[in-house]
DNA sequence: ATGTAC
């Protein structure tokens, strides 16, 4: 196990376990915690998980993990790893099994005070509008040849069907469709997984939320997001479901063969991997996109269909129920990408899993409202504690792979969570601080429960203070709807 | 996270 002293305290907020700490590692391992955070995060195994993805083939310094790090298949969940693109691997365990994990944030003009004595009826609504549970189907029952389709365009699958609007696109990563995803490199039986799941929620940590954003601590980035103190948003946070996982499972299979054939050495199993420039790695790279662009299409559905459940609920009692586009944005993903290293620009295979992109102001990847101001970054938390707004900086660029936190982090696994923690009393407790609660299972929700992770509020405040985001709104659930 | 085990 990594101890407290061999780690060196660059500040309050940023340590680093150098690149000679294990004689097999190619780069440092920089940490953006609080000593606090830290010492949490000695009692799993995801430091560990760090050093050994700083022995990735063509990694580049340094591998970086967030605040709210712990412990993942292989690598860590708030963890970067930036690899040459030509001469390094991409992992798929780096990017995770839920590939574009991600959250969307709309917000509405409607203010809380109008729109408190419908809350109740508004949990029923979503609840029955977005389906959610493991292996739950939804209404959109796919061929294979549509599926196809939502593989290739992702969010605008949605738009030529008259589900999504070009603002929704616009404010979405990438416009909701990544280049060069390939449907003819995921296996049927993924296909088959996912034809009957799109437009659902799932289970697990995935939920959708309504806000109130109760605080604002950037009034530029937040007029510009149209998020307004006193109204009401709402967070979707789901991934690619059954499909992304399937195709993640199918690949950590298949690379194993290349990890003999390139005579890849891994302290690792689990960190299986193949050269970017490769066919595996081709392969890999373009069934992980279209799992992407299907996450893209789940989201944007789900936003259609709380859209629709808002309607039901508000239509003509509130003046404008409309719920508008933030923006959406992946946490567990692998993107080629340009960065400067030692002040020259190096094109990366950036695996960033239970991690946010969060670029800086200037760049042309963000819709032009934001360009002056950074990349919106959406930050939920745990069950009944705040979720965040954040935005992108200069730091996050020089410092972390333009990336940030993703979330709050787990301290308890699933099985102690659910070991220590009662659902039925976890739910009267949320419903007693008004929370509106809807959830498909008891046992589903103690896994979920406030005490099972981090303080969301302390991991923004460590990534705030490393400067790698700064903070634009905070966000107090008052409805949360859960499979 | 996940048809929570092929």
């Amino acid at each position: 196990m990594v101890r407290l002293q061999d780690i060196r305290k660059i500040n309050d907020y940023e340590w680093e376990i150098p690149a000679t700490y294990r004689e097999d590692m190619r780069a440092s391992v920089r940490l953006f915690v609080t000593r606090r955070l830290l010492e949490a995060s000695l009692e799993d195994l995801s430091l560990e998980q760090a050093i050994n993805a700083a022995t990735l083939p063509g990694v580049v310094d340094p591998v970086v993990v967030m605040p709210d790090m712990h412990q993942g298949y292989g690598f860590p969940i708030g963890g970067v790893a930036a690899t040459r693109v030509s001469d390094g691997v991409v992992s798929p365990g780096a990017i995770g099994y839920d590939i574009n994990c991600g959250v969307r944030l709309l917000a509405s003009q409607i203010p809380y005070e109008q729109a408190e004595p419908y809350l109740d009826d508004l949990a029923t609504a979503l609840n029955r509008y977005c389906p959610s549970g493991v292996g739950t189907e939804g209404e959109y029952r796919l061929s294979h040849e549509e599926l196809d389709q939502v593989c290739r365009l992702g969010a605008r699958w949605a738009l030529k069907r008259g589900l999504a609007s070009e603002e929704d696109l616009r404010r979405t990563e990438e416009g909701g469709c990544l280049e060069d995803a390939d449907p003819t490199r995921v296996s049927h039986k993924a296909k088959e997984r996912g034809r009957t799941q799109l437009g659902t929620l799932g289970a697990g940590n995935h939920f959708l939320e309504v806000d109130l954003i109760e605080q604002i601590f950037d009034p530029e980035a937040a007029q510009a997001m149209g998020l307004q103190e006193g109204n009401l948003a709402l967070l979707i946070h789901c991934g690619s479901r059954g499909f992304g996982h399937q195709i993640c499972t199918d690949y950590v299979q298949d690379l194993q063969s290349a990890v003999k054939k390139y005579g890849i050495r891994l302290p690792d199993r689990e960190l299986v991997c193949a050269p970017i420039d490769s066919p595996e790695g081709r392969n890999y790279l373009a069934a992980m996109r279209a799992a992407a662009n299907y996450a893209f299409c789940n989201r944007q559905l789900l936003a259609h269909a709380a859209r629709r459940a808002f309607e039901e609920v508000f239509a003509g009692k509130v003046r404008n129920w409309h719920l508008h586009q933030v923006y959406d944005i992946a946490h567990n993903m692998g993107k080629i990408e340009t960065h400067l290293v030692n002040g020259k620009p190096l094109k990366v295979c950036v695996h960033r899993k239970g991690a946010t992109r969060a670029f800086g102001p200037g760049f042309t990847e963000l819709p032009e409202e934001y360009r002056p101001l950074g990349q919106p970054v959406l930050v939920p938390g745990s069950m009944g504690t705040a979720s965040w707004v954040l935005i992108g900086t200069e730091t996050s660029m020089q410092r972390s792979w333009g990336s940030t936190c993703h979330g709050a982090g787990r301290v308890l696994s699933r099985h102690k969570a659910k070991k220590e923690i009662r659902g039925e009393r976890l739910r009267d407790e949320l419903e007693r601080r008004g929370i509106h609660v809807r959830a498909g299972s008891m046992s589903g929700l103690a896994e979920e429960a406030p005490q099972a992770y981090k303080d969301v509020d302390e991991v923004v405040e460590t990534v705030a203070g490393a400067g790698i985001a700064r903070k634009v709104a905070r966000l107090r659930p008052v409805a949360v709807i859960k499979g």
